[in-house]
DNA sequence: CAAGCTACCGGAGTGGGCTCCGTTTCGCAA
DNA sequence: TTGCGAAACGGAGCCCACTCCGGTAGCTTG
């Protein structure tokens, strides 16, 4: 992890983090300024750990989506591949909709970040899922995950309360349905 | 049109839409402060004109929009409904990525605004490509055309260079395979 | 033509994102 | 222990989106 350096490197990193958590699980969100100023550093040292927003959300959360990824394996073992790709995303859409900010992270690693610590992971996962259901014959083959990815990020975009929960679940559908075998 | 009012705030409209369009076409862009000052205008006033950037976009390209709802109809006439939804589909794709703004306006769009101006016509344009492919038994009955626009809004993610027309056209296809009848 | 009622104007003000660079401090090596 | 170079700090500064309200000037009515 975090372990090389100075020391006061790392222990502004760990107040950062701590600062944040407490700024996200208060008040649901907060500026960057904000979270600077409860950690008690300078803007200037949050932003050299982390260098974009959702750099310091990524830490936040690396645990969930950890879990996340860790998820579709045992899927795979328990379900069908079919079900376990549709569990799978299920599972996306309801941490997108709870946790602040992981559907955001999968919507910005969808969107530019090549080489981002988080989208690999991600890629590979949906991978899996996708090549588990080609080798069983229920999803099409050579469809690029990483357009899958790409497809997820709008559940982003879902108001969750107002019926979210039920939009999301038919785009699911629809996704899903695109890369069923025809 | 906006043929009333004041005449100072007619001519203000006028060189705000004209300010803006120069700006983007000469640079693909800027900061509502900078179109402002071009027009001459008070940024008060640009925000009364439009208040918000969306809006400003709207305006512009509101000739192109009508365009693209105007070709759905015309496309259903000379082709068959999968066709035509997925030569709509494509116009859609190579509008996002000419025309600076426009994808930016269906993402808009799809995302949190109802009763706005041009999210209606979008949803009754997409609504008419879907009615007719059930009709004719291709498409899938009972999706509801707004889950198709908000799935549309990926295309606005997705980097114009780079090979983006390609992933677009991957990403269509992966959409419209999950509207087929199965 | 005068005068007042509004609609409209303009930009100062607020707050957030992000950068840049002069200053400080850590920790290594002599 | 001391000196020094690199690493890290911190906040001033810039740009932007968006708001708010005191001032201004068009239109209408007499």
């Amino acid at each position: 992890m975090s372990t090389s350096g100075r020391s006061d490197a790392r222990t502004n990193h760990e107040r950062l983090l701590v600062a944040a958590r407490q700024a996200f699980t208060d008040s649901g969100g907060a500026s960057l300024t904000a979270i600077a100023k409860r950690a008690g550093v300078g803007i200037g040292t949050l932003y050299r750990h982390f260098p974009t927003r959702e750099s310091l959300i990524v830490a936040l959360y690396r645990h969930d989506i950890q879990e996340l990824i860790d998820l579709a394996p045992a899927l795979l073992t328990s379900h069908p591949p079919l079900a376990a790709l549709r569990g799978w995303f299920d599972e996306v859409a309801r941490y997108g909709q709870l946790k602040y900010g992981v559907a955001e992270i999968i919507h910005a690693a969808a969107g530019g970040g090549l080489d981002d610590e988080y989208y690999t992971p991600f890629v590979h996962t949906i991978a899996q899922l996708l090549d588990a259901g080609v080798a069983d014959g229920s999803l099409k083959p050579g469809v690029d995950p990483e357009d899958v990815l790409l497809q997820l990020g709008v559940l982003w975009r879902i108001n969750p309360d107002n019926g979210g929960q039920a939009r999301a679940a038919r785009v699911l559908d629809l996704i899903v349905d695109g890369l069923l075998r025809r």
